[in-house]
DNA sequence: GTATATTATCGTAATTAAACGATAAAGCAT
DNA sequence: ATGCTTTATCGTTTAATTACGATAATATAC
């Protein structure tokens, strides 16, 4: 049956931001970023370059884009930087994921 | 504290297919071809052209993502094609979801 | 058979992402 | 002050993404 829909706007905020922080978790390395964070209680960046197989830039690089997602905080600690899962952002994931867990409900055609 | 944590191998399987999905939901128009999905039964490449403000092919082509990523089926209806939600693969984005939801609980160092 | 509708694929262009080494900046130690 | 440590940024290269129009393929309609 042709329920049919309206336009979908792709500059939609809510729509936008959900990409964004779908994309943020879209590589490994950054997944394996944020459950370091969430393991232990210091977080360096020196700490997790030890324990990823990627250049110190490379992981500076991810750590910043898990910055800019909001998903993580930095502090600057004199010479280093403490880096910490961002609360907000956190909650923010797990709006979007029960989000979608509730409209994505096993439907076909 | 120091809980030293062991290596981190990118290549770990669960990890990859983590971030797979993620990257899969990683654009808005893919969210919002998954969310039309649910809505709808009716699932065709037009009609989903028909909503969103992307040429046919590009449709297509993140169709074609979706499906990669296994989180959609397309099955050959005559000259169409009908899009579907893959169960299983919405299946494994709950479980995902909901892993991450328990991990990242929120700390701060 | 000829035309029409539907979708996938090809070719292409522009943008973004991912990785590295090298370097700069800035705090700490001596 | 000099050197060491730590991290961000720059410059670069390679690869992947995103988008489009054009085309091919295939089923349906006439």
């Amino acid at each position: 049956m042709e329920t049919l829909n309206p336009p979908v706007h792709l500059n939609d905020p809510e729509l936008k931001r959900s990409a964004a922080i779908a994309k943020a978790l879209g590589h490994p390395a950054r997944i394996a970023i944020l459950k370091l964070l969430a393991q232990r209680d210091t977080c360096f960046c020196g700490d997790i370059t030890e324990v990823l197989p990627l250049a110190q830039s490379t992981v500076s690089q991810h750590l910043k884009a898990l910055k800019a997602a909001g998903l993580v905080t930095g502090e600057v600690e004199g010479v280093r930087t403490c880096y910490c899962l961002n609360p907000d952002g956190v909650k923010e994931l797990k709006n979007l994921l029960s989000e979608l867990s509730d409209e994505l409900f096993d439907t076909c055609c």
